[in-house]
RNA sequence: GGCGCGGUAGCCAAGUGGUAAGGCAGAGGUCUGCAAAACCUUUAUUCAGCGGUUCGAAUCCGCUCCGCGCCUCCA
């Protein structure tokens, strides 16, 4: 089976392949860094890192760029506020944006790219859609003219055919000429921020920095460009005007967008008192694999409904799969490899693969995973599970960590934004073995009194021990 | 009003014509000095409701109810 993708643009399930060679080159809508970004963000950024890492698993290369929105209304109104620069003020929130996105383990895409970094492109895009006829000015800023590219609506399904300028009662409101047109220049005013151009002095509007950074860095015509479902319209939709007035070919093959998430089946919002942010959930003590988890898990088409009990499922649910690991790796087995866990192993690959493939259907793959480790499980209580089939399971936790990436625990110490939490004391290995011995000792001599002791101290220390046929096993909680 | 998404067990969720995956939670059990972990059994005769098509529908069609998103800068 081959890889899948849903294509808003064509509202169909199509094969994935490149334009050219084995890269693909993807463009995706990152953040504007005008405060902290919040959950429901980072379920569309997580979404674009299984999207990446099913890409490679696939064998592409990637070339990946991401825009960072680093001006705009709210960045020049916030700033103002604090009576920073505009750079200043957005360094603090894009500084923040990669910590967290780091916390939560997402790959930094190829390019990241600033707008600010990126005016001369802007402004070489603007002077070509001039240059034919595209644009118009008023009151010193640009516009885009919809009515002179008649596909405009193809990606979000909207026909607009029927929109005429003048239509709408209040046009005069607007210094456009249709309602419907929107700014590529806009024209400087008051203290605000601003570039000299050619057409004169501003700065640019939200869409054509997508549109002149994807085209700068990736060519005319793109693999995939993906962003939340909010940004189909009008955001990708002027994109497709800008790009595809300027080169005269299909800007983006694949569009893929993800649902929203939701809070315990309600918009987040702040007057709702359910705006969380990822520094939010960290200080109540929630682990960051668990919100990737949880984030990942719900295949990106489907609204996400995002509650606390299921944020705590999911942290279960890794536990689940890190004492599999475990068990796997330190229990003692007869030597060989037992032929039918073999060929379970390549059932549970080949079922993980399928799911992933079809249009990154995590629920589908991730059953595989649960599916085998049961199996596997109930092989090592009956023995039939072999020194060699180690690699086996090994195998199959690899893959689903090389897309999931939640295996390993992340030291509470270096999550953002958190201030250091008043942890149990530290107890070093040596000093654990020491306890263990005493403990076994003691049940040696039925003191059971004394070893349930040592159990709860070490519990305190946060060492959980496991009684098991070859002696103690213990790990850090 | 237009366009789009969705309603499957206590919660999350897969399944888009052939007789309900998986995770978490709950109950009972095996193992254990006790635990933990693991495993087993159990928890939807039923997929928002009604009607239709079909040998057969959660899956297709129609209607109704409910929730959500976009329709000028919100992932």
């Amino acid at each position: 089976m081959s890889l899948r993708f849903y294509n808003t643009l064509t509202q169909e399930l199509e094969v994935f392949t490149p334009l050219a060679g084995n890269t693909v080159r993807m463009y995706t809508c990152g953040p504007t860094v005008y405060n902290f970004v919040h959950i429901g963000n980072f379920r569309t950024f997580t979404f674009q890192d299984i999207l990446r890492r099913w890409l490679r698993y696939r064998g592409y290369k990637l070339d990946h760029v991401m825009n960072v929105t680093d001006v705009d209304d709210k960045i020049i109104i916030n700033a103002a506020k604090e009576n920073k620069s505009i750079e200043d003020y957005t360094a603090i929130y894009t500084k923040a944006f990669f910590e967290d996105a780091a916390a939560l383990r997402l790959q930094q895409p190829e390019h990241v790219a600033p707008a600010t970094k990126h005016i001369p492109e802007m402004v070489k895009a603007i002077e070509e859609l001039a240059a034919k006829g595209f644009t118009y000015t008023n009151e010193g800023s640009t516009y885009y003219r919809i009515a002179s590219f008649p596909a405009y609506g193809k990606l979000s399904h909207n026909d607009f055919s029927g929109m005429r300028s003048g239509v709408r009662v209040d046009v005069d409101e607007y210094d456009k000429a249709d309602a419907r047109d929107f700014v590529l220049w806009k024209a400087h005013r008051n203290n605000e921020i601003s570039w000299d151009t050619p057409f004169g002095k501003g700065r640019p509007g939200w869409h054509i920095e997508c549109s002149a950074m994807a085209m700068s860095y990736l060519g005319e015509t793109l693999d995939i460009h993906a962003g939340g479902v909010d940004l189909i319209f009008p955001h990708h939709e002027n994109e497709i005007a800008q790009s595809e007035a300027i080169t005269g070919k299909p800007f983006a093959r694949h569009w893929l967008h993800s649902e929203h998430l939701q809070i315990e089946s309600q918009k987040m919002s702040k007057s709702l008192g359910n705006f969380y942010t990822l520094r939010d959930l960290l200080e109540m003590g929630y682990q960051p694999e668990a919100i990737r988890y949880l984030l990942a898990s719900v295949p990106y088409r489907k609204k996400l409904n995002f509650t606390f009990e299921g944020l705590k499922a999911a942290a279960k649910t890794i536990e689940r799969l890190r004492d599999f690991e475990l068990r796997v790796s330190s229990t003692k087995l007869p030597a060989g490899r037992n032929q039918a866990v073999a060929e379970r192993t390549a059932e549970a690959i080949r079922q993980f693969e399928a799911g992933m493939d079809d249009d990154l259907n995590t629920a589908e793959a991730l059953a595989a995973i649960f599916e085998y480790v049961r199996a596997m499980n109930t092989t090592i209580d009956e023995g039939y599970f072999q020194e060699e089939n180690r690699w086996d399971a090994a195998r199959v936790l690899e893959i689903f960590d090389c897309v999931f990436d939640v295996l390993e625990a992340t030291d509470p110490a270096k999550l953002p934004g958190v201030q250091a939490q008043p942890t149990a004391p530290a107890i070093g290995d040596a000093e654990i073995e020491a306890y263990i011995e005493e403990r076994t000792q003691a049940k040696k001599s039925r003191s059971f009194a004394r070893a349930d002791e040592i159990r709860a101290l070490l519990l305190e220390k946060g060492i959980v021990l496991e009684d098991t046929k070859e002696g103690v096993r213990w790990k850090r909680k």
